[in-house]
DNA sequence: CATGAATGAGTGTTCATTCAT
DNA sequence: TATGAATGAACACTCATTCAT
């Protein structure tokens, strides 16, 4: 095959994919026909199996080179954070601005190959998966710094950051929702970091420390801080696993 | 129709529904066949279009009187529960038991229901609502009582309870981790009330107090309070639209 | 069985026929299902059963008793008509009004039995043949009576005869239109009888008389004509009722 | 779609088409199967359905081409017949023979279609209204001319027209009776142009001639048969509609 | 006498996929 | 490279009919 050849190839597996993502997007992969596809594609169905060896294929190929390069750009892109907060904040933004801007692709992701058990374990789920492994590597890093709590398993972390991101992005597509998925960025970040309970800010800090003459010995302060009211006084936990 | 016949009715809809459940969970609602649903139900196919109109309305029909049910029997139960807090904790805890109780029901709800545009808008589909809507009035009840910030939108902090709840119960279904989803009870509750950033607790609060005995001069501790980041005093924020 | 239970079984069948009458007539006898009769029946399906033993058995008998009756109480009244045409007139009345009067009849007759091969060779199916062996006997009788003309087989008239009846009734059938059926029988009568060619009276008749000289007296013509009895001479036609 | 695509694409609908006739005619609408259908065509199932929407459509262009090309062609050919009569005769001949020609098509016209609410309103049907209407005018016509009685209706006399042929046609391909249809077209014309009254026929024209002397000269008859009203002149009858 | 319950047998139709051109 | 043409394989669904009660 030329040169020439190897790019036009390119050209129309793209011209496919795209045109299976719109269809897939709109009505689901079984419901969708390869038909369907060539016609968006404006292709006749036996060429689509020039380029794919089947319906799936087509399928699994649609979270391809777009999503790897846009990983590939951003982890270079991440250390112009600084702390782990501030990097996953640009790992969230970057997942949720794809989303708002190819909603197609998130309705495949979303709706099609997340429930794919087949789609693990292609080469393709790797671009995904990349996502993933970024955020855990980032909340570790987080946790290593003392930015982050230790006693949570970055997993679980991990966990609520993705259920998150693809609960509200799924609830999107599913029912087009008017706001922009960026905007649930900061609320997310927000969360995550300092949580929804109402804490005692610094200036209810009471210490009274009452100090009586003392003659000669030494009292030890009465238990001053019971009147500590720090609030959210991390009661102690027991141990946990928290994930896998 | 006698009494008895209604009955019979009824028990042979169970007996249908619960073999389409594990069928459907093996194989997604596509793959499966009415042939294989009735099969496992050791029935003839027609005999499913006996007691339902469709493949999908068998499917719809799987998130029956069971969770109805649970939900029904959870509501008042939930007064048990001292604070929002606690109360959210008890849903969550339902809901995730029952996911790790019935998996196969889980699967379908996951990999199949909540991607389903048509299943919205079924009756059934209020039983999972439901669900969705005590949560909801749960962080309300606990805004409206303070015990939780209320600059977050209450749909927000439950999309990061459903959210991770989802996540976490799709990945149990999908790879079968083998931890049980009840573990991630606490982990949840903690995220979500405290977030995961490192505040110092009570604990590394040091306040020492040092007396001499001595009418000279006093030596104010060392700063002493330097510790007391009570921390996560709200830093302001600007005003931010959390959702809809 | 009781002379009670032989009473009550031909009421049910009666009640099952004109239940099915209803449906094949409104939907065919292949769209009809037994579900349909059996619901207009107000009966459960296996009743049907118990009563005939196929869903065709239940077709084949709608032209049942009803129509034998009408054919053994009309024979004896034909001889009240004078002539071989007043006879078929009385046969064509009978015929035409039985089907105004009982459409749902006509459409199963017209539109399912008389394709049907199988119906042919059952006993019912005598019912109907009778009227046609009625029929070839009344022209036949014309023929031999001088009535009709015996050039033209028998049997082709009743073919013209029954021809435009069940066409007839078909259209009306199919197109329900407004006519009542009974208003052909005149224009049958009339078309079969005396043809709708115009004919030539006399006035085409030329006679060219060559008259050689002669001596003798001349009459004038009698009136020619007189004699030019050139048939159809318009028979004085009894009154006649053209409506239903 | 190139010419050949085109060409070849006509080809497989006639193989088909003419499949379905022979299949239709033999085993009826809807005892034949689309495998049936495929089976006599010597292609698969899917075939079939890649040049038919659905079983009715295949049956639905039967009387296709064929039947509309017959009329196109016949219409100007009717022009070589002198009179009414013949010209009405030439379009019974055509039917006739056709139906007897095509004896499959005749089934499936007779058994089927006649009865079909649906294909009325077809494209197709039109083939068929066209031989009807043509019908139609030549009697229209004849009456205009003064060859055929205005006192019937001319819708009327179409019925018989139509109802014999249909009635004989259904006749031959139930019961396969052995002459053939042909045969018929001159009794129809007879028994509809005069009817099968007997009427005196010519033979019964009496002339009396007398010859008076003649005084020389040569006087041409009298229109004698001014008054000779011989017959079925037509009476004033009321106008009756007898049709549509 | 009546029927609830169950099913065998069958059908039209769809669609991913192949192959000759 | 592209596709017209063809089909194997399946599947949801229907319905007349049976039988135990």
């Amino acid at each position: 095959m030329s040169m020439a050849g190897k790019k036009r190839t390119l050209v129309r597996r793209e011209q496919i994919v795209k045109a299976a993502k719109k269809v897939f997007a709109a009505k689901g992969f079984y419901e969708a026909t390869i038909s369907d596809i060539a016609r968006e594609a404006q292709l006749s169905e036996p060429t689509i199996y020039e380029y794919f060896t089947s319906k799936e294929d087509v399928l699994f190929t649609i979270p391809g080179e777009q999503s790897v390069e846009a990983r590939r750009t951003m982890e270079p892109n991440l250390n112009m954070f600084q702390g782990a907060a501030n990097k996953l904040r640009g790992i969230i933004y970057t997942l949720w601005n794809f989303y708002q801007t190819d909603q197609e692709y998130a309705a495949v992701a979303m709706l099609i190959l997340k429930q794919n058990r087949k789609f693990i374990g292609t080469e393709n789920y790797n671009a995904v998966r990349q996502y993933f492994r970024l955020m855990y590597d980032v909340i570790k890093e987080g946790q290593a710094g003392g930015e982050f709590r230790s006693d949570i398993s970055p997993f679980f972390i991990r966990s609520v950051v993705i259920g998150t991101i693809e609960h509200l992005t799924t609830r999107k597509v599913l029912y087009d929702t008017e706001n922009s998925l960026v905007e649930f960025v900061d609320p997310l970040i927000e969360v995550l970091t300092n949580g929804v309970a109402v804490r005692p800010g610094p200036a209810d800090i009471q210490v009274h420390v009452t100090m009586s003459p003392y003659s000669g010995g030494f009292a030890p302060p009465e238990p001053a801080d019971a009147g500590l009211e720090v609030g959210n006084a991390p009661k102690p936990r027991r141990e946990r696993r928290t994930g896998s």
